[in-house]
DNA sequence: TAGGTATTTAGACAAATATCTAAATAATAT
DNA sequence: ATATTATTTAGATATTTGTCTAAATACCTA
């Protein structure tokens, strides 16, 4: 269940921040590691976790890993949302 | 930061079944224990952390507790995807 | 007041999680 | 080929989490 993960995810505040940074733009596993005072394969683990949940998707450019945002998922936990308030 | 605890409140299943029962009716905290395979206890920790996620309000009523849904509070997590998806 | 019912609190425990360091893998450049 | 850079994997550890049983609290009723 893609909800599950996503909720997952979602529940931790540097993945949150993550996501908040690629907004912006997309972004090396590095860059964003730098971004954070965190070790990188820390940030490797949250980025996984983050990939599991199809909130990112990642391309390898040689020897770097370009992470990008993807919101589509997010529709899910959207329509969870409504559908509790209505 | 009460995102934070919204979003830590939504990430159990248990948890979520039990606002989706909410949204029928309200309900004492044995009503909802009665509906899952888990002791009282239990289910009375995962109503005290929807509690302090805002996502329950609860009234004492003689030797009951009812507890009833609180939707207000997904709105802070539905601008956060909101802002997230523009 | 005594006994019963509803709920929460306390304490224990196994599983999951976030983090780290060290090592492995992959690509680039000299 | 060798060294350098980017990233991930492996393994360890402390903390958090979900669950349980037992006990405490609160309310009701006879």
């Amino acid at each position: 269940m893609i909800v599950n993960k996503v909720f997952k995810a979602l529940n931790d505040n540097t993945r949150r921040e993550i996501l908040n940074l690629l907004k912006q733009k997309d972004m090396t596993a590095g860059e964003i590691a730098e971004a954070f005072n965190i070790t990188k394969p820390s940030i490797s683990h949250h980025l996984d976790i983050l990939h599991q949940a199809e909130l990112v998707t990642s391309e390898k450019q040689g020897q770097f890993v370009i992470y990008s945002l993807n919101t589509t998922v997010l529709d899910d936990i959207l329509s969870w949302m409504i559908t509790l308030k209505k």
